[in-house]
DNA sequence: ATCTCAATTGAAAAAGGTTATTTTTTATCC
DNA sequence: GGATAAAAAATAACCTTTTTCAATTGAGAT
């Protein structure tokens, strides 16, 4: 999904809320406002790994009359669309991000073990270890997790 | 920690409970029926990576009177003392697996998303992707996590 | 414009897993 | 054996997520 700015405010441009709304109707969904807001807050956010409770207190600012269920629900359905990632980083909330349409499958993650930071790594070189373990267990490797944690430069 | 076989059952030994026992005292803590009989059950089911729930299921066979908060209370203890490693296959439960002190981190894993079983794998293949990573990002990596998801050779 | 019908929503309750609290029991040390 | 502290059971509390249900909305047909 491109992005374009507007002022500080990144959000979706008018061609891409067609696309949605049409990937929503071919499945027989509809594009509603909070489903709209709920996109919307996600992309301003990219790369802050948001949890439902994080989107809804976002999305309140522009729809204060939404319910905490309803993100859940569109997190859901954006996922099953194929639009969100779902993660988890073991903090007791589950995490979604954009999926990045170009890449068989997502980034890996840095988490720093004292800060909580989590960084984006976009090297992919697991395609040697991935061929090497398709062939010795006989598994064909549709997605992979993978997660380092460590410290990162300003807490080592 | 080494395992032996009597008749089918698998259970620690007395030296191993021994070891355990002075490990637990080190750090003011007591070895109990229910606590021996907790990491029992997981010795006895090495590989299948429990759930709080089925290790309550089964310790009740030896234990009927033991409390479920009882068995979330000495994976906890155990896993604090590096005895256990907890784990997050998505599934709605955290899962425990002995620890394997020889290892400087876990093995990987290999998960069905047709029959949804896990295998281990012992490559650890991560060690150039590690070194490139620490360079690159400036980040100490201590640990990992790293799960493939696809078929195995039943399923594909 | 209005009507119809299925999809969607918000509010509240329920569910499910995990943790905390309280009282009682048990183990250890002197 | 008695004092002291840890651990247990039972229960309640907690938190995130899902479900229920009545009310509303949106999209297309009338």
């Amino acid at each position: 999904m491109k992005i374009f700015h507007w002022g500080v405010i990144i959000m979706m441009t008018k061609e891409e809320t067609e696309k949605l709304k049409q990937d929503l109707k071919e499945r027989g969904y509809k594009l509603t406002p909070q489903r709209r807001a709920i996109l919307n807050v996600i992309i301003v956010n990219e790369g802050k790994h948001l949890s439902p409770e994080e989107i809804y207190d976002q999305v309140k600012m522009e729809c204060p009359e939404i319910g905490l269920a309803t993100v859940y629900r569109t997190v859901q359905l954006l996922e099953k669309m194929g639009i969100l990632y779902k993660m988890n980083f073991d903090d007791g909330v589950s995490r979604y991000e954009l999926v990045h349409s170009a890449e068989d499958h997502q980034h890996h993650h840095l988490i720093c073990l004292k800060c909580g930071a989590i960084e984006e790594v976009e090297d992919d070189l697991l395609e040697v270890l991935e061929e090497r373990i398709s062939k010795k267990y006989d598994f064909s490797i549709e997605n992979h997790d993978v997660k380092f944690y460590g410290y990162c430069k300003r807490c080592k």
